[in-house]
RNA sequence: UGGGGAGUCGUCUAACGGCAGGACUUCGGCCUUUGAAGCCGACUAUCCAGGUUCGAAUCCUGGCUCCCCAGCCA
């Protein structure tokens, strides 16, 4: 939107944006948002986005990191054409540019310790002072700077400083480090520099250089855009020049996203790796079996704004599973073992049926074929010998559809000497003529049955928001099962399943064989999403009503209505008594004076007095149209908002000026919608009110049979509408009011516009 | 308590001063050889208080809450 604009007015040919990572760790799904919202606007607008790494720190960098970055964007399905670039391709010209504020006078060398130097920074409410060094000689800091690059002094001996304002309220301006001694090399420019320009002094010249137009960033960095502005306005770059626009990075319930704590939950031995599949980095996602395409379009979905928010992470899964569930076969698997025996199937016989890969509604072909015999493994959960309410699967006396397969009824079960299920009997149904079971369920054949190893993951941490619990560090947090490792009995052809392909484990869950675990003939697989299953939701809520029971309770009915009731209460009890006009403090004589000097509310006076410029516009405008109480409301409405954003003076408008239009709209020459156009124009152009009426004509002049009839062409515009509007839905009243002070240009008196209306839909 | 940002359904996110919309979640229903998917429906929101206006999420005033800034990190 903001781009759109520049573009109209022509402030740039075309967009360049640029995805800028340090090369210092592995990608998160925040960073693939930034990915995706740079890439996106190039793409929209038909410009290009360069990804450029941004090593400036020679000491966490290095090219593993670099490496890791490129696959997963590629990965992502970005391309970036030839436009990679490093900032460490720029040293040499980061070092004329700070030759040239040095020659300025704009940058000076500081050779305070780095304790001196954080001292007299000063606090957010205190001013820092000047450096000793502040006003060194043009000639020795070049001199010093130009040593400092050659390595004569060691780390921390002298830095580069932009000299700007040691008072300023923003700390990012009390004279901030341009480069440091780093005495080490760097990994891809060598031992070339002992010098390292800082993030302030180095992005914003990697954008000007690109011609990056917008450069987009995240929010903790709105304080350094005037360091930005200022660098950018003080050195010689092309024109024009790049802006940085902020945005609001993406935070996920169930995780933690800084590199930092991701760091620490791998050193901590939390999680595998950076790509174990619970993390949020990309190759943690990747291995998961969370795909690009979901990624993204995940990406599109949240969003991008200024406000700091925390996505649901029901939301990634919600598009993990919409783009697998048309991209991955289903198959079937047991994950934990119920032996079941057809009792009236024949012992040797094996039935291979054919089984489609793919449910109904996706349109794809293709099947496996699936052996039935005697015996076979259902799913533990799937059979209870004393079925819960609404149970629609195995019991003693149910029947059940096997996926793909017969209906069999539960005749009986065997115990072990604990009385534990060890297997369960049925019946099958041959002809398929007895009536349809409720349910249906998965199942393998215990004979042609494969060992899949799988790995069930959950979220990492149990809480939503790990972070916000002030007493508790996230690391309580973290889920202990949020993996469990098993060995499912698969159908045969889940052993033919590749490494990296997508998988469906019918009424289980998504699963991808992951690359680096899966054998020829012998998939790893890891359950990237589980299905929605309405059931477990239904049982576990089932469950919390049975255990809130037991004290002789009636099941759900008192569980409803829960203890809701204080809330009226709570808010009653809020006293917000105190805020209003009373609660404020009492107008100070100046206020009180103008409120009875003019008969003003003590609002508007409140305001005049607190702005000398307002408060002068008003007496001026009173000598010329003496109403105080119109020309107060225009004044302290109106024309405060116009001094928003511009000085009061820096406006074409004239006191006397406001105080004719007031005076127009009083006499009623000119209705009030139209004087607000007048006012927008006053403020652009300067012209007198009359002479913009005129040219407008604006002048009020809509006679009430005129209006009439408007508003039946605009009813008659608008029969849906219409229709709504009279079984009442009253809000349209404000859709037909501006179409019918549109059609009259605003001249038409809205009072008058909105009885008619009101009488044309009111009933 | 300096400066810079931000507050819209439970969660994200839209809405030239003119119908508070969409998505996720939740809850119903339909359908179903996946308690999935799909389809239909429902619930629920403009931080608060004043003001301007025919009409305010939007403009004005005041207040409240949250985030960021005192690295030689980015």
């Amino acid at each position: 939107m903001m781009i759109r604009k520049d573009l109209r007015e022509g402030k740039y040919e075309g967009v360049v944006t640029r995805f800028p990572p340090e090369p210092n760790g592995y990608l998160h799904i925040g960073h693939a948002k930034s990915i995706v919202l740079n890439f996106g606007v190039a793409a929209e607008f038909d410009g290009r986005c360069h990804l450029r790494f941004d090593d400036t720190n020679p000491e966490t960098e290095e090219e593993e990191y670099e490496k890791a970055i490129i696959r997963d964007i590629r990965w992502l399905e970005f391309d970036w054409g030839e436009h990679l670039y490093y900032a460490s391709d720029y040293f040499e010209r980061f070092y004329g540019y700070a030759v040239e504020l040095v020659e300025k006078g704009l940058a000076y060398v500081d050779s305070q310790s780095e304790e001196e130097i954080r001292e007299t920074r000063g606090t957010v409410t205190e001013a820092g002072r000047h450096s000793p060094y502040r006003e060194r000689p043009v000639k020795e800091n070049l001199e010093l700077l130009e040593r400092m690059r050659a390595g004569e002094f060691p780390n921390g001996a002298h830095v580069l400083r932009a000299k700007i304002d040691m008072a300023s309220p923003n700390m990012k301006m009390r004279d901030p480090l341009l480069y440091r001694i780093r005495n080490v090399p760097h990994y891809r420019a060598g031992d070339a520099w002992h010098i390292y320009p800082m993030y302030d002094f180095a992005h914003c010249l990697e954008d000007a250089i690109e011609r990056i137009t917008h450069s987009l960033c995240t929010l903790e960095f709105e304080n350094n855009r005037d360091i930005y502005d200022w660098v950018l306005e003080n050195v010689s770059i092309p024109r024009p020049r790049p802006f940085q626009t902020e945005f609001a990075r993406l935070s996920l319930t169930h995780t933690v996203m800084s590199k930092r704590k991701l760091l620490s939950l791998v050193k901590g031995g939390f999680v595998s790796g950076w790509d174990d599949p619970r993390m949020p980095t990309l190759a943690g996602m990747r291995r998961r079996g969370y795909t690009p395409a979901a990624i993204r379009k995940f990406c599109e979905d949240v969003g991008v704004a200024k406000a700091n928010a925390t996505v649901e992470i029901e939301r990634l899964e919600h598009a993990v599973r919409d783009d697998l569930n048309t991209k991955a076969p289903r198959m079937m698997a047991v994950l934990r073992p119920l032996k079941l025996v057809i009792e009236s199937w024949p012992v040797d016989e094996v039935e291979w049926l054919d089984a489609s890969l793919w449910p109904r509604d996706v349109p794809k072909e293709g099947t496996r074929r699936v052996p039935f015999c005697k015996e076979l493994y259902i799913e533990r959960d799937d059979f209870m010998e004393e079925p819960a309410r609404g149970f629609r699967r195995l019991y003693p006396g149910s029947r059940v559809r096997l996926r793909h397969s017969y209906i069999v009824e539960c005749t009986g079960v065997e115990k072990d000497e604990d009385g534990n299920v060890v297997e369960v009997r049925v019946r099958h149904d041959a002809d398929g003529s007895g009536k349809k079971p409720k349910g249906t369920i998965h199942w393998v054949s215990a004979r042609h049955a494969v060992d899949v190893p799988v790995r069930l993951y959950g979220r990492l941490f149990s809480e939503p928001h790990p972070e916000s619990h002030p007493d508790k560090p996230y690391e309580e947090f973290i889920d202990k099962c949020s993996l469990e490792e098993l060995t499912a009995k698969g159908e045969p052809e889940l052993a033919n399943v590749e490494s990296g392909s997508h998988v469906q484990l019918e009424r289980q869950g998504y699963f991808f064989a992951d690359p680096t675990l899966t054998e020829e003939g012998r998939p790893a697989l890891n359950r990237t999403v589980p299905l929605r299953d309405t059931w477990a939701k239904v049982s576990a809520r089932a469950g919390l009503e049975k255990a809130a029971v037991p004290d002789g309770g009636r099941k759900k009915a008192a569980a409803e209505p829960d203890e809701g009731r204080p809330v009226g209460e709570a808010t009653a009890s809020a006293e917000p008594a105190s805020q209003g006009a009373a609660g404020r403090a009492p107008l100070d004589a100046e206020a009180l004076g103008l409120r009875d000097a003019h008969g003003l509310s003590s609002e508007q006076a409140r305001l005049l007095a607190s702005r000398p410029d307002l408060r002068r516009f008003f007496e001026a405008a009173l000598q010329v149209h003496d109403a105080p109480a119109s020309v107060a409301r225009w004044v302290v409405n109106e024309v405060a908002a116009l001094t928003k954003h511009r000085e009061l003076e820096e406006l074409p408008i004239t006191a006397g000026g406001l105080a004719e239009l007031a005076r127009l709209v009083d006499e009623g020459e000119v209705a009030a919608p139209a004087a607000k156009t007048v006012l927008d124009e006053m403020s652009r152009l300067g012209e007198s009110p009359r002479e913009i009426v005129e040219r407008m004509g604006l002048a009020e002049s809509v006679d009430s049979t005129l209006l009439e009839a408007l508003v039946r062409e605009v009813i008659a515009a608008h029969p849906a509408e219409a229709d709504r509007c009279r079984q009442g839905k009253k809000g349209l009243i404000g859709f037909f009011m501006g179409k019918v002070m549109e059609a009259t240009g605003g001249k038409a008196s809205p009072s008058d516009a909105r009885k008619l209306l009101e009488r044309h839909l009111g009933g």
